[in-house]
DNA sequence: GTTTCATGTAACTATTTATGTTACATGATG
DNA sequence: CATCATGTAACATAAATAGTTACATGAAAC
């Protein structure tokens, strides 16, 4: 999640297409992790993807209509809490009742995250991005800092 | 979490000390690991254990008087969601940017989740499951069912 | 007191999950 | 057709979690 929202703002603040070699290097990664995490923003049409010569990737959506739920949600949906149900021995009725209050403060906190993930979009996290770069400049740095 | 709610309800079913290797049956899994798992709630006096004849571990706690959250804190308090903030580069002005986002929704989450643990109490977990085996009893099964 | 039973804990061994890497196929461009 | 880039499978590594073994400590029974 965090590695995803990291390349498609550093994508937002230059035009061209981008290698995953190119990001791999920004992330500190290796290209064919930059290409899995990508293939579900691919699939969903928020970037796209070209080969050879002058390839590589490119934002194609608007980035004031795609919030941080849908960039989630592109990932597949992975689970958001650490900690999960014992799901052996679902005939026990001891972890019946157990899940059961565990489930609830789990759904509620889930969905709380989920809204307030829905509120940003990627252009809020490029103008606060902005803001900073602003700032940081006057100092005379550059974006990746020491 | 659940697996050490799991053992208290257990616990809350029948008086005697239980030994390790009791619960650890019930749970499925190994002695040292109940001694793990109980160590925290020992260390702030929720249960108490015993060694030689006759020893293990009882209840040694107003169980209206706990909850979740209190369990969740005896276990360290870890951390309750399943993606953190990329530590890495956060010389980074992107890295930043994306945190300071993350940052908001997960806390946001983090503490209505602790809200909702806070709530629920080790009393009220023991009168759910009352309920479920007073309904499952009428059937004539035990409390592990199939 | 010595045997037995139980916890306490360190050290080690799986097991799982996420991440990184290599290798090669596919397609686009010059 | 040589080069560059993605697509993907297969494998390797790393970290976290859970399970195991081994042994020390203390309490009760005899």
């Amino acid at each position: 999640m965090s590695g995803v929202l990291h390349v498609l703002l550093h994508m937002a603040q230059q035009p061209g297409p981008f290698t995953s070699e190119t990001l791999a290097k920004a992330m500190d990664t290796n290209p064919v992790v930059i290409r899995r995490i990508m293939a579900g923003l691919r699939d969903l049409g928020y970037v796209r993807s070209e080969k050879g010569h002058g390839g590589g990737w490119t934002l194609a959506c608007d980035l004031s209509k795609v919030t941080l739920r849908d960039v989630y949600t592109a990932l597949g949906s992975p689970s958001l809490l650490a900690m999960g149900n014992r799901t052996e021995a679902p005939g026990c009725l001891v972890e019946q009742a157990v899940n059961a209050a565990l489930d609830r403060a789990f759904h509620d906190a889930e969905a709380l995250l989920l809204a307030r993930l829905g509120e940003v979009t990627l252009a809020m996290l490029g103008d606060d991005l902005r803001k900073r770069l602003g700032s940081r400049k006057l100092q005379g740095m550059s974006a990746h800092g020491a």
